[in-house]
Order: structure tokens, then sequence, then C-alpha cells
RNA sequence: GAUCCCAUAGCUCAGUUGGAUAGAGCGCAAGAUUCCUAAUCUUGAGGCCGGUGGUUCAAAUCCACCUGGGAUCGCCA
């Protein structure tokens, strides 16, 4: 097909000026003109304005916009009594509409659904204004202050793939948040105060009983240097937590050190200070490696101190309870089938409890924070934990419900559809898993023959980048409540819908823009002709659309389509429209190396929010 | 037992407020490189949207029931 001869007919110079947008008006996508112009012909016509909504065709081989409104207009006035065609009531919206400058063409096919074409000044117009901001058409919203929670990390616990789904998450929410112009603030919200440190505690008792921490005559005074190293926690705890699952009375000693941990006993909180310091060591490396980055690394030990007034306030509010010795808050609503588990404040051991700690890091965060809302990466299956929490913190009056949100995600299974394990029955490690992935990129490197002559140090970190993006794309692209199956040949592949897909489209970008340096081929005003280039702009123009709807629904996999979709366009742009061949006349040089560019500048937002590196070359 | 989530192409998954011929990637079949990176592009085959009934001019989408899978259900986190 060439598309050259069909465009004959548009051959006069598309000035962005005879379509005006109004210097001081905001940006509008063409999406977003062209809904205006709808809803505003069916608000003449005394229908609501809303059923005139225009969206992205369902059908993008007729037109790459359509409208249906006229069928509900038709089904409004059928609930009025009266009778009407909407064909009808679509040929007077088109009629309307004739002549706006945004729109090239209308149709009315089937039903009455209204396909409807931008016009080539549109295109252009929106491709001048896009290549000229520096967000590429995203705008910002009001900002608000925001907790995101994420990371899932315990002292002790190495991490591993059960991991990777908070921490790649969440971390693209807070991004994406503060690409809108938020203030996030990330918390990795460390577990380190629960019975896991009981465990720890006694078994490390039973190894090294001589340590000075055990001393029960010594209150202070504990050596600096740490007893333990990472690798001694990641054996004592499973090692502890097996012997107790067996043995009701070694579960007992880790309950009875936990809650004097709690209670304050000096050698234990001396030890927890090293389990700590070497576990956020650890844990920096860990989601370093990631591209993961938190703003505070507080923990559940650090509001512990804030417990006792919290349980005070509380009582005094009186919403709590005794109930067969503990302290409980009950949170049940009469309405609900299904009876809410209170929350426990205190178990009958006097011990604190998860329900416990979180409510007191809610009481921190609104002390030093004060946020608007405060979001939990988490795990679906505390969805309940949650619940219970956030209702308790409503009841307190710290909150409003809508100020707490659990943003709850599927658990990573095997193809067997059960948690995923090793060949060998274990949790796979995600450092393993790294470099599982790096090397597959390696392996790919030298199968295409590329980076032979590049130096060692870059080769290395392009493996990496590529790892990595393969990795953090393949978890976001899915739905983010879903279940997800864990298939390391999915994750290594790097052809069609994946992380490495869109770098190799951003650094085949970046290698035009060296060459027109070289070739002294600077950008210039943008011309839109070929349909391959219309395809792009309009790629280009749903940046803003899809990142609000990725931001409404806190769903990354909707800001990965778009992404993934803008990579696709620009391939097809590439192989269609050559940029800098001899052939290309310098005017069509200059406007398709603007193209590019602005696909860069979009595609590098885009990845940078997923939480993805381009290399320069791979 | 109760409550919640899920079921869409051979596989992994999208599917906006209910709209046309339900999409993408992988895999499969056929093609494209004297030209900016083929980790690419083009074309094709492939579907009873778990089942039954209901609401509607129109249902993968809303409602009811059923089947299959998963999760959760006060002193673990």
């Amino acid at each position: 097909m060439n598309s050259r001869l069909n465009n004959a007919h548009l051959t006069q110079t598309a000035n962005a000026s005879a379509f005006q947008l109004g210097k001081d008006k905001p940006m509008s996508s063409i999406l977003e003109t062209l809904n205006a112009a709808s809803c505003a012909a069916f608000s003449d016509m005394g229908f609501p304005a809303n059923i005139g909504v225009t969206r992205e065709s369902d059908r993008p081989d007729l037109a790459p916009f359509q409208c249906n409104g006229a069928m509900a207009a038709a089904g409004i006035l059928k609930k009025q009594g009266e009778k009407s065609n909407p064909r009808e009531i679509a040929q007077k919206i088109v009629e309307s509409l004739q002549g706006h400058p945004a729109i090239a063409e209308m149709e009315i096919a089937g039903p009455g659904f209204i396909n409807i074409r931008p016009t080539r000044v549109a295109l252009t117009s929106r491709a001048v204004e896009l290549a000229a901001d520096q967000n590429v058409g995203a705008t910002s919203v009001s900002p608000q202050t925001i907790v995101i929670d994420y990371g899932g990390a315990n002292v002790a616990k190495p991490m591993h793939v059960g991991h990777l789904r908070s921490a790649v998450i969440g971390e693209c929410l807070k991004r994406l948040l503060r690409f809108q112009g938020h203030n996030v603030i990330g918390d990795v919200h460390l577990g380190d105060w629960g019975l896991q440190m009981g465990h720890l505690i006694t078994e490390l008792m039973d190894e090294q009983p001589d340590l000075s921490y055990f001393d029960v005559s010594k209150n202070d005074d504990y050596p600096v240097e740490t007893p333990v190293q990472m690798d001694d926690l990641a054996r004592l705890y499973p090692a502890a937590s097996n012997k107790a699952k067996e043995d009701p009375s070694r579960m007992e000693r880790s309950r009875v050190a936990t809650a004097e941990l709690q209670a304050g006993r000096a050698g234990y909180r001396a030890l927890l200070e090293h389990f700590i310091a070497v576990s956020i060591a650890a844990l920096k490396e860990g989601y370093g490696a990631l591209g993961v980055e938190f703003d505070l690394w507080k923990g559940e030990a650090a509001v512990d101190p804030l417990i006792p007034d919290m349980i005070a306030g509380l009582k005094a509010q009186g919403i709590t309870e005794e109930d067969g010795g503990a302290l409980i808050i009950r949170v049940a609503t009469e309405e609900e089938k299904k009876d809410t588990p209170p929350v426990m404040l205190l178990a009958s051991s006097g011990a604190v409890l998860y329900h416990t700690t979180d409510l007191a890091t809610l009481v921190d965060r609104k002390a030093e924070i004060d946020p608007d809302l405060i979001l939990y990466v988490v795990d679906q299956r505390q969805a309940l934990h949650f619940e219970q929490v956030f209702r308790a913190a409503v009841k307190a009056g710290w909150y409003k419900r809508d100020q707490l949100d659990h943003l709850g995600f599927g658990t990573m299974n095997g193809k067997d559809g059960k948690p995923f394990k090793t060949r060998e029955g274990g949790v796979l490690r995600l450092e393993d898993l790294m470099s599982m992935m790096r090397d597959a990129a390696d392996k790919r490197l030298n199968e295409a023959g590329i980076g032979a002559d590049f130096p060692e140090k870059e080769r290395a970190d392009i493996a990496n980048k590529v790892g990595v993006a393969a990795l953090k794309f393949a978890d976001l692209q899915n739905q983010r409540i879903t279940n997800y199956i864990f298939d390391p040949e999915r994750f290594t592949a790097f052809e069609g819908k994946t992380g490495p897909y869109l770098l190799y489209a951003a650094v085949r970008i970046k290698s035009i823009l060296r060459k027109a340096k070289d070739q002294n081929v600077t950008s210039g005003e943008v011309n839109i002709n070929e349909s391959a280039e219309t395809g792009l702009v309009l790629a280009l123009d749903s940046f803003d659309r899809a990142l609000k709807s990725a931001t409404d629904k806190y769903a990354p996999h909707l800001l990965c389509d778009h992404v993934f979709r803008l990579a696709q366009a620009f391939s097809r742009f590439y192989s269609d429209c050559p940029i800098l061949a001899g052939e290309t006349p310098d005017i069509v040089k200059a406007s398709r190396l603007t193209l590019a560019e602005t696909t860069l500048r979009q595609l590098e937002h885009g990845l940078h929010i997923l939480g993805i590196e381009a290399p320069e070359r791979m």
C-alpha cells in the first residue's frame, strides 16, 4: 500500500497555527478536543453532555476515534415515550460537528456509531505541541502528600521472588504519583518487631550462649561490632521457625523472648539493633539492584514507644474492650453479612501484635507527616488485616476512610498454580533471579553479535539493564490484583511485549540521534503525512490518558500498555519512514527527527515511571 | 461452613461508562534487510468470553443460580 499516493491530496502545508489552540489555553489532547466537541453537540440537542463521549475506537481500521452517544440518546428518548432513530440522531450530531477544525471526516456506521478521523492539521498541531513540551503531554494534578508503604521486607529474611511484586509495583506507583506532581514518601516499613525476632534471639542464644547480650546481670555497654552477618540471620530464622513448628516448648521460648524484647530487655534490644542494621544494609543492596529506593527505612520497632500512649488514648475514647484477657477494638458493622473480627491491640500475654504496630505507625505518620493519603502495597491475602486496621483508625478519628487504601496484589505461583518453588523445592532468592536475567541478556548479546567490541563494563551494564527491564516489565504488565504465574522461561524471553522490546526502541532512537548529530541533521517543523506518522502521533497523544487511568486505578499495567503501544508505533514508523536515508528530503528528515526525539522523551518518562532504565546501545 | 477474588485463542494475559467483526504477546504458517540496530516490521490461521437463566434495542461486561480454581475467617506476620 502506497500511503504517499493516498495522501497526495493533503500536500498543502499544514501550518500549526491554522488550528488555533491559543497559547494561554491549557494543552489538550486530540481526543479531549474531539470529546469536548461531541459532548457539546449532544448537550446542544438537549441531551446530557456525558453521553456524547468520544473515545479511542474499538475499530481502529475504520477510524481512530468513535462516539457512541446516539444510541444512548435514543434510549433516553424512548424512556420518555418518544420514538427516535439513533442513526438520525447521529446524523444531526455529525451535521453540527461539521467543519470543526479538528475533524476531517465523520461516518455513521451500524446502528449509529460515529467514526471520527482527526484532521492532519490537528495531528500536526498536537505533534508540535508535544514536541515543545518537556513532559510530552503529561499534565499535573493538585499535589497531595502521599505515603506509600511497600517492599514487604522483614529483618533477617533474605529477599526472594515473593518480595518482587511489592517492591516493583510500589516503586512504580511512587514514581507515577510523583510524576503527577504529588509529594510522595516511600516507606519500607520493615517487619522487625514480631515473633521472628524471638526466634532469632533464642536461636542465637542456643548457638552462642556466651554472648554478653544474654547476660541478665548486664544492661548496657554491649559490643559495637555485630555478632551476626546476613548469612547468619538467614540461617538462624528458618532453623528456629522449623523447630518451633515441631516443638511447642521451643515456640514458647520464642514467644517469651519476643515479649521480653518488647518489654525492653536491654540485651535483646541491643541485639535487635544489630539485626536491623545488618538487614538494612543487605536490603539496600537488594532493592538497589532492582532500582527501588525508599525515603524512609522505618520499621515496627521504631513506633513501639508510641504504643502505650496510643493504647491509653484508645481506652480513654472508650472504643476498646477486654475479651478473654486480650485488648480489642470491635470493628464489625451491623449491615455486613460476615462479622469482621476485632482488632487485637494486646494479646492475652500482653504482647503487641501486627495490628498494634500498624496502628502505631498510623499515629506516627499522622504526627510526622500528616499525609492526605496512605497506600499499602501488600499481598492481597492481607486485605482483611488492613480492613480491620483502617476501621480502627477511622473509629479513633485519626483518618477518614478514603485516606487509607490497601493495594493488594496477587500471589506469585509456579506453573502448577501453587506458590513458586525452585526445582529443589526451595524459594528462589531474588539475587539468583537477577543473575539469571543478566545471564540470559548476556547470552542474547552474544547471539546477536552485538557488543563484542564494547568495553567489559558497558557490556555488563547493558546485560544488567536488559535483565532488570525484562523482570520488572514482566511483573508490571500483569493486572495488579490477579495471581500471576512465575515462569523463568517467559521472564527471560526478550521478544514481543517485553522490557527489552521497549529498551530496543529507545536505543534505536538514541542511535539515530547520534547519527543525525554526526551528519549535522537537525530537527525541525513537524509535518504529518504517512500513516505510520499518524499512528505515532496518536500514540504520543494518549500518554496523559494512560497516566491518569493508571493513577486512578493504581494500575501500572495500563501504563505498560501505553509504553508498549508507543514503542510499537515507533517501530512501525521506523521501518516505514526512513529518517536519515539519503532519499529523504531535508524537510522530512527534520520533521521525522522531531518525532523521534519526542518519542524518546515520552518513552523515557514512561520507562522511568516503570522503574526501567535504557542503555545508550544494546 | 461463611465471605471475597478469579475463569477470555494452544500458552501468558488485556478488554474503559454495557455498543460494530472480543484484542495483544508468545507459539504456528507465509513474507520483508544493497537503506538509520531483524531483541524489528508486514500478513494469515486460531474464540460457544466456565455453564444455565434473566435485564436490555445491544452483555465478556449488569443480576441470579451452578461448576471449577484460589484466598481469608480475634491473640503469626
